[in-house]
DNA sequence: AATGAGTACTCATGTTGATGACTAGGGTTG
DNA sequence: CAACCCTAGTCATCAACATGAGTACTCATT
């Protein structure tokens, strides 16, 4: 049950539409969490029916009427137990992995081309999470911005999507070029 | 559907039961997916009715006996679709970052005990990773290894889980040590 | 002599997350 | 001017994952 608190945690940074909440979590942009719009959608009607989370709609000409939600005081006393609460460990879990495992007694040459595929997107995504942190902390540091900013949460949470990214892409590209060498000096029975 | 893979993957180190497949995916050994022992359970009944693997029931004294499983051809073949097939991105998804985000409106000391033992839970995990690497090489070097071994997927998916726990520990004292640093500098209101 | 832990599983149920299909108006572009 | 994309959603359904409880026998500990 942590879409929930994962959607207070993201109207933290202000009234949002669900469409916008989607927008933000689909692309992955919400480097800490990830959900499909329809689950969105859904949990924010349970927040609301809980009271948890309040909206207003707002009139729109031109477009679609859109309803903007912010978190509720009983929101924010919701998202402080989940806080205190014991997390559960956080696990790996990537077709990728499972497919090196097997790496041995599968065609290399499909791999290769996946790793190289994920290697490309974890790159756009380090720049795309660069551009983020930089925008966050505007003009100032990284350390004066954590020491001082008065929202480092999101700033925290990203610097963890780039480490995560890279770590990514460095694994990709290691492993591309140990099954490559291999593939060259022993052809495979 | 990548239990069922990563079952067959597991299954390519040799033969093995139920209990023992459950052991390595529960501690998380199993380092590239995560399962719970029934979930194995069953996944081995399914596959075993579809023909991707074959048990064959071991007889001990003084305890329950056991069925070994092995991949067949017709499994190996399923393998090779899945690797061949699109894998879909992975995902970060993790309570503790949930948490961090909301950083600013929350109580941070509950929160720092969790990052704490979180990069405790981290360390135990490179070490572990750190003997399993060193247990799989041999008297090899990786560099050796990695060019002649004939059973490189695990070490590989190793690799990167001790990336990723290093990755995750690393930003766990980073982000203790801002929050601790805001907490002394100016008390939250 | 009872308690607990380890091996080796099974069954049932509940919670979460993922997917496809659909509505509906406005704007853009070929 | 038709086709397509963008905003802003709803509804229904399915697959995947998680959990609790129970069986049964053995060995070591207290």
């Amino acid at each position: 049950m942590a879409l929930r608190h994962a959607v207070l945690a993201a109207l933290l940074d202000g009234e949002l539409s669900g469409y916008q909440l989607a927008k933000a979590f689909d692309v992955g942009v919400a480097n800490f969490w990830y959900a499909q719009p329809q689950q969105l959608y859904a949990e924010l009607t349970r927040l609301e029916k809980e009271g948890l989370v309040a909206g207003r709609e707002v009139v729109q000409e031109s477009r679609p009427n859109k309803r903007l939600f912010h978190v509720t005081d009983a929101g924010l006393a919701e998202l402080e137990t989940f806080t205190a609460a014991a997390s559960k460990p956080a696990f790996v879990r990537d077709d990728l992995l499972v497919k090196v495992q097997a790496a041995d007694r599968v065609d290399t040459a499909a791999l290769v081309a996946q790793l190289t595929e994920r290697a490309q997107v974890a790159q756009a995504k380090i720049d795309l999470f660069g551009s983020l942190l930089s925008r966050l902390r505007g003009d100032r540091t990284e350390e004066d911005f954590l020491r001082h900013g008065d929202r480092i949460g999101p700033y925290l949470t990203c610097l963890r999507g780039v480490a995560f990214e890279q770590e990514n892409r460095d694994w990709c590209v290691r492993t591309i070029a140990v099954l490559e060498e291999r593939r060259q000096s022993h052809v495979r029975p």
